[in-house]
DNA sequence: ACCCAGGGTCATA
DNA sequence: TATGACCATGGG
């Protein structure tokens, strides 16, 4: 991996797609909301559970832990997994709410920050970073299974890494360290990009990383 | 009838 | 440390 790499492929995907504007959420704590609800689970199936718990003024931490989590379980069904992420949202808000919110929590260092969000139950790495990205604005690279997939296509990595080393190479490796609005652009790109054309069996005459691709080499030649 | 989705936890070897 | 089972709905 290299600076060079890094930057060439991020300058690329947003030629492409454009600026993604990311967290898409009505309300910074939404994105806490939407972080837990989005694990392994497509964001259209997010989108209903959230309209849901808008539509029942269920989006703040107080209202969520005032409900049961059956009763959350039920608010939150279309997106998957409903009984254990109604316990998860639950276990956030505690954290959350024990922590002061955001007014206490701002203040917080970043490194401080992610490992109390980890200690959240049901909050792992990803999850931790999305909301230390988004909702918190630290510049932090998030990780996910894409981003796995297209930097080993591209042959940034040799192939999937440790969570916290691939981090760690990320933002060693960007010139001058990433700034929020990078590292934020730079996942939603990378979402978008996957959503049509980097897949698990990928399309890539379409892609305009095609050159790079080990995967499209592969098919081109054979 | 498959595979896949913007993960994480827990038990096992 | 590294797999595998499990959680579950819904789209393609």
């Amino acid at each position: 991996m290299t600076p060079q790499g890094l930057t060439t492929v991020y300058e690329r995907l947003l030629t492409e797609y454009g600026r993604q504007h990311w967290w898409p959420a009505e309300e910074r704590f939404e994105i806490l909301v939407g972080a837990v609800l989005t694990q392994n689970t497509s964001w259209t199936q997010v989108e209903k559970a959230i309209a849901t718990l808008r539509s029942v003024r269920c989006l703040t931490p107080e209202a969520l832990l005032a409900r049961t989590a059956v009763e959350l379980g039920e608010l939150i069904r279309p997106a998957g997994y409903y009984n254990v992420k109604a316990r998860r949202l639950q276990a956030l808000c505690h954290w959350f709410v024990e922590s002061g919110g955001f007014a206490a929590l701002e203040s917080c260092p970043t490194e401080s920050l992610r490992r109390g969000l980890l200690q959240v139950h049901g909050v792992g790495p990803e999850t931790a970073d999305s909301i230390l990205l988004y909702a918190f604005s630290r510049a932090v690279f998030v990780i996910d299974a894409y981003t796995q997939r297209l930097f080993s296509r591209l042959g940034l990595i040799a192939g999937p890494m440790p969570y916290e080393a691939l981090r760690a190479a990320v933002e060693s490796h960007w010139p001058a360290g990433g700034s929020v609005d990078q590292y934020g652009e730079y996942h939603a790109l990378i979402v978008a990009h996957a959503k049509h054309i980097c897949r698990p069996r990928p399309h890539c005459s379409s892609c305009v990383l095609a050159h790079q691709c080990r995967h499209a080499r592969a098919n081109s030649v054979s």
